[in-house]
DNA sequence: ACGCTATTTTTTGTATGCAAATTGTTTTTG
DNA sequence: CAAAAACAATTTGCATACAAAAAATAGCGT
C-alpha cells in the first residue's frame, strides 16, 4: 500500500539529514573517532551523495564533525583536554543563563522548573538513573529558555552537543549524586529568590563538579585498557 | 605562460569557498539581507555549485546566512532584538575569556598587550578612528588568546563574526570614545594585577557600553528612511 | 619471508544534468 | 484598466557522472 505519498517532506532532504546524522553523533550510534564513509550512509539513508555532503559540512561547522582533507569526516573525539575547555566554555554559557533567568523567570517558569525539581527528587530517591537524568537535562534547558535569548540558547545546545557525544551520564558514586541534587535545591531556591549572583555561583560549581565527574570517568573508561596484562 | 599549475590548492575548494564567502559578509561586500544567487556566485568565484553549496551550508551552521527552503540563502540580517542577544551572549563570552586571561597570561602575552594598548593610545590621540579599530580588535583578540582555551576562541569568534557583519565600527562621539579608552586603561590594569573579578568587570561593562553605542548607530541609521516625507 | 613498488579498487572532491519549485511576465477576463 | 490566471524563465534541490586522491592489494626483487 502506498501511503507515503500524503506525507508532506516539510523540511529539506539535507536539514533531515543533518538532524538524523547529529541524532545519531550525539546518541553514540556513530561512535567518537569514526569514519563517516559516504557510500554506507547514502545507502543507510537512501539519498544521495549531495544532500549527504552538505549535512556533513554543517555538523562540521557545529563541531560534532572533523573533516580530513581528501580523507572524509570522522566523528570528533575530544581529548580531555578538549573536555575540559568545553566543559569552561559551558559553565560561563549555563553561569550567563542562570543570571539572566534569575531576573526574566516568569511565575509559571518558575513552577515549571519546581514541579520538574520534585519529580527529579522522586527520581534520585528510587535511584532511576534514566529518569534523574532526563529530568535533570530539562531542568537545565528550562533554565536556558527562562534566560529569554535565543542565541544564548543555540550557543548553548551547540557546545552542550559535543559533550552528549561522550555518552558519559551515569555512574555517579551515592557522595557526588548527592552533592549534584543539592546543588540543584539550592538553584531553585536562587530562582525562587530571584538572586542572579547566587544562581550564577550555583551553576558554576555545578558544572564543575560536573565536569570533574566526567574527567574522572573518562579516565576510568580509559586505563582499564591494560590493567594486569591482556583480559583472560 | 601557464604558473597556475605549480601553485598547490593546498586547501579543498568548498573550504577556500567558505572562507571567502565569510570574509565578503563580515566585510559587507554582501549586504545583510541580500541573497546569495548561486549561478552568479559561481561564476563570480569560478567554481561549480557543489563546492558553493557546501560552503552556504557551513556559513548556515555557522548563523551567517540563512537558508529559506526553495529559496536560497541571505545573508542574516539581525534585528535590533537579535543585535542585543548577541551583545548579551558576546559580554558573557568576553567575561569568560577575561577571567582565564587574569589567571593564565604570561609576561609576554601581558607585554604584547600593554605595546597595543600604547599603539591604540597613540592612534586614539590623533583621533585615527581606523588605526583604533584595528588595534582595539587585536587586543580583544590577544585576551581571548591569553584564556589558552581553544573552544571558547572558536565559539567567541563564530558570535563575533555575526556582529562584524554589521559593519557598525567608527562614528562614536568625543565622549563615548574617551568611556572605552578608559575603560581599556582599566583591562590593562586589571591584567597586570592577574586579578580576574576586576577583569571580567570591566570587559562586561566594556562591551554593554558598546552594545548601547551599537544600538544607538542602529537607529540612528533606520530612522532617517522616512524623516519628513520622502526624499526630494 | 620481508620490504618495496606497481596496480587495482575504493573513496572523496568537483562538475554537470534533470526535476520541482519559485519568480517574473504576459495574457485573459471581468 | 485592474485582478487573476496561464505561461515562461530562473533558481533551487537532488541525483548522477567524471576526475583525482587515498587505501588496499598484488607483484616483484632481494
Amino acid at each position: 500500500m502506498s501511503a507515503e505519498i500524503v506525507s508532506i517532506p516539510r523540511a529539506t532532504l539535507h536539514k533531515q539529514v543533518a538532524q538524523r546524522l547529529r541524532q545519531m553523533l550525539v546518541e553514540g550510534q556513530i561512535a567518537p573517532g569514526a569514519k563517516l564513509n559516504e557510500r554506507t550512509l547514502c545507502e543507510e539513508l537512501r539519498i544521495s551523495r549531495t544532500p549527504l555532503r552538505e549535512a556533513i559540512k554543517m555538523l562540521a561547522a557545529e563541531g560534532l564533525v572533523e573533516l580530513l582533507p581528501n580523507r572524509g569526516a570522522i566523528a570528533v573525539a575530544l581529548s580531555e583536554t578538549d573536555v575540559l575547555d568545553t566543559f569552561e566554555v559551558m559553565a560561563g554559557l549555563e553561569a550567563l543563563s542562570g543570571e539572566l533567568a534569575a531576573q526574566r523567570i516568569t511565575d509559571a517558569e518558575l513552577a515549571e522548573i519546581q514541579a520538574l525539581h520534585f519529580e527529579m527528587m522522586a527520581a534520585y530517591t528510587r535511584r532511576d538513573l534514566s529518569t534523574y537524568y532526563r529530568l535533570n537535562a530539562a531542568i537545565h534547558h528550562a533554565i536556558n529558555a527562562a534566560a529569554k535569548n535565543p542565541v544564548l540558547t543555540n550557543t548553548y545546545q551547540q557546545v552542550n552537543a559535543r559533550l552528549q557525544a561522550l555518552r558519559f551520564r551515569s555512574n555517579q558514586d551515592g557522595e557526588k549524586w548527592q552533592r549534584a541534587v543539592q546543588e540543584h535545591t539550592r538553584m531553585v531556591a536562587a530562582l525562587e529568590a530571584r538572586d542572579p549572583a547566587a544562581l550564577r555561583a550555583v551553576l558554576t560549581a555545578h558544572l564543575n563538579h560536573k565536569r570533574d565527574v566526567v574527567i574522572e570517568q573518562l579516565r576510568a573508561a580509559q586505563l582499564p585498557e591494560h590493567p594486569t596484562g591482556r583480559t583472560a
